[in-house]
Parts: C-alpha cells; structure tokens; sequence
DNA sequence: CGCGGTGTTGAAGGCATTCAATTGTTGTGG
DNA sequence: CCACAACAATTGAATGCCTTCAACACCGCG
C-alpha cells in the first residue's frame, strides 16, 4: 500500500505510439500524427506491482493516463473496512481524473499494470486544446456512467447465482472479442480470471465464501470447467447468459 | 406508460431564461448572453405528469434538456421485471444523451416535472460549437459516474439500516442547502420524500416492507420525526450520519 | 359508504453471511 | 528437492437479515 514510486521503470515512449497495443482503443487514437507527438512529449511509461495503489487522489497521488497491459481495480471503503469495487480498468482503458477535483476512488494495480502516463496539468491543456481528444474523454465518461448502472443492477436487484454468472459472462465476452480472426468461432471460450476470491467479492458484493460455493456450483453443474484455479472455460455462452439474468 | 407527448404543455421560453429558476445551476450556466439567445431558440418548456415517460432511448423516446421543477427516477429492469433506480435528477440536472447513442435507461417522472427541453440534434451542435458548453456536460458525466459509485458502495455494502439511513440524509442535505441565507441553521431539517416506499425500495435495493420497517424503526427510536406519511423532521443530522455509516 | 391504492405490521422461510475447520497453492530457505 | 510457512480457496454448520406471503390499517376520492 506503499505510496511512492519505487518501483516503477520508465521506458521511452517517443517511439512506442506506433506499435502500442492499444493504439486505436485508446483515448489518444482520435489525434492526428502531429498531436500525438505533442502528448507523446509529455508521456512516460511505467509498470506498478500488483497490490501497488496507482491512484489515491485524496493523497495527492494523481495519476492520468491509459491502461496498456493489465488490470486495475477501482475502490470505495466505509469507515469500517467494507470494500466495494466500484469499476475494472483494462488495456486501452483511461485512468485518472482529466479534469480537477477530488473523487475518494482508490486505483490499484490487480496484475502488473503497465500505465502510459501523462503529465496532468499538461494533459489539461491539451484537452483544451483539441476538442476531439475532450469528445473522446467525454464519451469514456459517458460509457463509464453506464457501466456503473448496469452494475447498480447487479448489486441491488441479482441474486449470487446471477451475480456471479454475469461476472463470468463479462470475462467471456471479454475474452471471445479479442479473438483474431483466424480463430474458431465456435471454440469454447477460454479465460482466465484475473482477480482473486476476495476481489471478486467486493466486486459483487458478496462474501468470499459465497462466490467460492457458487463457482463450485457452476463447475459441478457443468457450467463451467476449471482447468486450474484460475483458468475457466466456458463450454456454452448462451447456458451462461440464461444464469445471468433470471433463469 | 404512455409514450404520446399529450399532456405536455407548451410555454414560451425566450423571455424565461432571466428568470430561470436553476439558471445559475443548469448547464447553461456557462454560457453568455448571445449563446443563450441561441440556446433559448431550440428550447421549450414541457410538463411532465407523474408516472409519465421522459425518457426510453430503446423506444426513440429521446430527451435532452434541464429540470426546471421535479423529481425523475432513472431506472433499469431485469427480463423478469425487477427494477432498479439507478439515478435521480433534480431541478437543475440535465437529462438525456448529449451524444449519441442507446444506454437502456428510462426516465420517468417521479412528481410533476418541468423539462426546459433542447432540440436534440440542434443541442449536438452548440456542443461542438461551444466548448464551455461541452465542459459543462463534460463535468457532470463526471458527477455522475462519481455518484452512481458512491450508490455501488450503499448497494453492495450497506445493510437495510444504513441504506435507509443515507437516502434520508441525501435529502435532508439536499433540503439544507437549499436553505436562504436568513434561516436559521440550527432549526430541525425539514422535506418531504418526493417517492412512494416502492420507489425507495428500487433505489436501495430493498423491499417496500423493509423500507417501511426501517423508517418505522428511525421514527420509534427518535431519529426522524413524521408529520405525516411524507413529511419528515430530522432533529438531529449528526445522528443520522452515524446511522447511515457503519454506526 | 365502499373502493383502490399505498403503507404498515406479523409470521415464516430462505438465502447469504458468519464462524470455523480443512484443503490447496505458492514461494522461500534449508 | 523438499519442508514449511503464509496465503488463498474450499467446505461445513449455524445464525441472522431480509424477503416472502399474508392480513390489516390508512387515506383520498367517487
């Protein structure tokens, strides 16, 4: 829960735009070539340990920037140590508060995270600048909105059953969308979680025993098949997405 | 339910603006005299019936525009017909998709509501148009996304007490603030609920029972005070905050 | 006065939690 | 390479909170 940055490498990032992975996901994909130097100028790269708090802004660890490799989680605590995951970054993701003010969200890394980071205030009047990159941020905050109710849903009107199946059922998604095109289609949809049982249940707002007793219960009734720990196959989507929602 | 815009009732809305209610609240806040003129131009005012739909983008219900008076209840349904309030918007709040696109939300008016209602594809333009307008909306996607996470925290981690709790100080502040500088500070707080038990139960992720309970439990135990089944008196808001987190 | 809608209260049951013990996994040093 | 510690995950049993089902009270209104 360390602060400081002691373990982050910086590599050069000038060079690295045109073969980024996530080049034409991220928020920077709507700049032309000139202005994507400009940011460039003002980036960094850096890689956080898992466990590593990316962003705490209430103690002025300010980060922006976009997700290139690996997974963040974003929290909210009550006073007494109750955990809520209030959002799941991925690569291409935008990290960080483009405009000021304060938001009590802590970031931390779930993987090794590697973040291509801007220097904020710079950041700033770029997006002042190039009203295409403030319509970019704008939409993510638009789609964001709209991912916290879809889990407003989950977390007030699903069962554990349901909660967890829609869990599984992002991932699958997730997953089967990166698929190349060469791939099968019809292959069963393999992926791994990326988060521990304790981080899937404050995503869902359950007890750690809970989701433990409900993937058992996916993997008994053939939902799913575990081929470790982490690593889950999905045999049949539409199975998934009837246990999503109400069966 | 109905979709017809028959009730509607049609005023004039360029003279309005300087005596706008939430004029110095709204989106349009940011803008100076001739934009507004522009703005005012695409606008009229719309009344809104209790149980009405104002909003239902899947059914080309489309509404863009700021509450002038009245509660909306943004919700989302499960297949099976649970709901869940995954918003409320207030006088001053902008309502609608300023981009494009579906989100599967539906508005509905919560009280009487009055919408000063912007041509849609009109109101686009002044977006790219003016970037303080952009800004504008900008910053409450943000508030958005800041308070739907803040719900996440009250729906997967709050028991019944506390949920209870939270919504009424959400109203008792609302109430407070809204206070003129010549009131009494110390003076009880004093609203009414703008919603039916059912509609607290969808926002909380609750029953209408256990809504009742729990507000039955706070006027026993001295918490709130009713004068009748709507209006409520908190004599103590420190009290309250207490109960909504944690205790 | 009766009716429909809204809200309250009671009793019983179920689902998720809590508490507790065991098993499995991972990484580290002997 | 194995033993061991530390952590993560599973499983069991019991409790409790909220729900469900049901009946009744309240209230405005024709």
């Amino acid at each position: 829960m360390a602060l400081d940055y002691s373990q982050e490498r910086i590599e050069h990032p000038l060079r690295v735009c045109a073969s980024c992975a996530v080049r034409n996901r991220a928020v920077c994909t709507t700049l032309e070539t000139g202005e994507l130097a400009e940011l460039a100028s003002i980036t960094r790269h850096v890689v956080f340990n898992p466990g590593q708090i990316i962003v705490a802004e209430a103690e002025n660890k300010e980060i922006v920037g976009t997700i290139i490799r690996g997974v963040v989680k974003l929290t909210k605590a009550l006073a007494d140590g109750r955990e809520q995951i209030v959002g799941l970054l991925f690569p291409s993701d935008f990290i960080g508060r483009a405009r000021e003010g304060q938001s009590q969200v802590f970031g931390e890394a779930v993987t090794e995270v590697e973040v291509c980071m801007f220097n904020a205030s710079r950041f700033r009047h770029l997006i002042d600048k190039y009203p295409s990159l403030k319509g970019a941020l704008y939409d993510r905050a638009l789609n964001e909105v709209d991912a916290a109710r879809e889990w407003m849903v989950l977390l007030g009107r699903k069962n554990a059953e349901e909660k967890i199946a829609t869990f599984l059922l992002m991932l699958a998604k997730r997953s089967q969308a990166q698929r190349g095109a060469g791939d099968d289609d019809e292959a069963p949809i393999a992926f791994s979680l990326p988060m521990s049982r304790a981080d899937i249940a404050d995503y869902l707002g359950l007890t750690i025993e809970t989701v433990s007793r409900q993937i058992t219960k996916f993997k008994t009734s053939g939902a799913i098949r575990m081929l470790s720990g982490r690593d889950i196959l999905v045999p049949d989507l539409e199975r998934l997405e009837y246990l999503a929602s109400g069966e």
